[in-house]
DNA sequence: AAGTGGTCTAGACCACACG
DNA sequence: GTGTGGTCTAGACCACTTT
């Protein structure tokens, strides 16, 4: 039963469907609140019966201007504006707490488990070690200003740093195997591309699953090209922009 | 009205979502359909009912799969099978049809336009040229197998290829620039994000607005520092994985 | 002309966050 | 406990694609 008479679509003119005029002045009106960056949009029913649609058209709105990267949720706690992208150059060795606080903004890494593992297949296979091989395997959570914004694997040759696991690695594991071990990567391999985020990796960063994302991996061999290190980072697809300067 | 009964939640229970344990059956079953890598989903309706839900659960479990790569939407078509990513480097300075057929696949390149404009402030400020400097202009839309997967905005110096609009551009800029007006790029910033597609880019690539996207802007300099290129590039999120490798 | 995806409505219940 | 976001239903119309 329900609708007898849809107005739905052409209904107030303008060729575009309504969630994206909604997108539209959503976004003007959001745009002039004051409340700075923290800014936290009021409750779906409320701006729903403000702009005069349905809970779910308004949720449309409010996905489209999420996947602009304008606005993002937390949890279910509500919608909140995005903050401005982090630069994040992969191939750059300053840690992640040194460019975020060049950036003016506050880092934070939290270790969310570290073991002894035997290298699956897969790793094998990328790094060159033998199936089954000895692997430090690490897996950390990052903030910026206290927004959780990647979840990141490690993989390290425990060849190379013995003991790695009995240090603190709430900070930079570039740091530690320059400063401990003299190691520093001579050759990488960079691979990006934008998926969704799914299960654990978007459990761990406190977002619905299929939440746009990006992921980054980082193969690095030192000067005789035995493996270091694997790094895979997922990222919130809003949280930065990837920039390399290459000459030559 | 509607609704008196709602079984909706923990229904054939399981702690998950019924949209994303219809996600896990739905690729279940596309992977052991027969096809290959054409293979068209049945109508959304037919879903819905084969999987006894509604189509709007349907469509949300379709959605996590297209966020995830696994599948697209062609206009209002259908849904498909995604083809593997395609490999790409934005640092190398192989064209774009010769890395996609090295990957055993078929390039193909529209240019939309061609125009000399005065560089707007934006550009200007990138480039390091005068507001309002003539500028190149040239839109083009780049296949992969009969697939539109980015459209790209490309903006040179006139100065340094003068009469470059003369030339066909539907094959590489690149190699044009190489063997028409011996140029190669010196120096290069990129820079890359995830980004929903809007408007005209989401139109251009046959795409619902919103659909998720990756920004790709490659900033080309000659050896004495002058501008030479703007690239911008607008992806299909899941055409593509960003390769680099680095030396150091 | 028929069928399909795209959009939209008006509800409802659930589970988590927060006071 | 209350409110909020997250999920779900059972329809309907529209516009485009395809037959």
């Amino acid at each position: 039963m329900a609708t007898e008479k849809n107005t739905s679509f052409g209904s107030s003119s303008g060729s575009q469907p309504l969630y994206l005029r909604l997108r539209d002045q959503l976004w003007q009106w959001i745009e002039q609140q004051p409340g700075g960056s923290q800014f936290r949009l009021p409750a779906e029913r409320e701006l729903a019966e403000r702009f005069a649609t349905t809970r779910v058209t308004l949720r449309q709105a409010l996905s489209q201007l999420e996947g602009e990267g304008r606005i993002y949720r937390s949890n279910r706690r509500g919608w909140f504006l995005t903050p401005a992208r982090l630069q994040y150059d992969p191939n750059k060795d300053t840690g992640f707490h040194h460019y975020v606080q060049e950036q003016g903004l506050a880092p934070r890494t939290e270790t969310l488990q570290k073991s002894l593992i035997e290298a699956p297949p897969w790793l094998a296979a990328l790094s060159g070690l033998a199936p089954g091989a000895p692997v430090y395997q690490i897996l950390r959570r990052r903030y910026v200003d206290e927004r959780a914004v990647l979840v990141e694997h490690n993989y390290l040759n425990p060849a190379l740093c013995p003991g790695l696991l009995n240090q603190s690695t709430d900070l930079s594991i570039f740091t530690l195997l320059k400063e401990r071990y003299q190691l520093q990567p001579a050759q990488r391999q960079l691979s990006m591309y934008a998926q969704a985020l799914t299960g654990q990796e978007a459990e761990a960063l406190g977002v619905s699953p299929g939440c746009a994302g990006l992921f980054i991996q980082r193969l690095s061999r030192d000067q005789q090209g035995r493996f270091l290190e694997l790094d895979q980072e997922y990222w919130l697809h809003d949280a930065l922009t990837v920039v390399v300067q290459v000459t030559g």
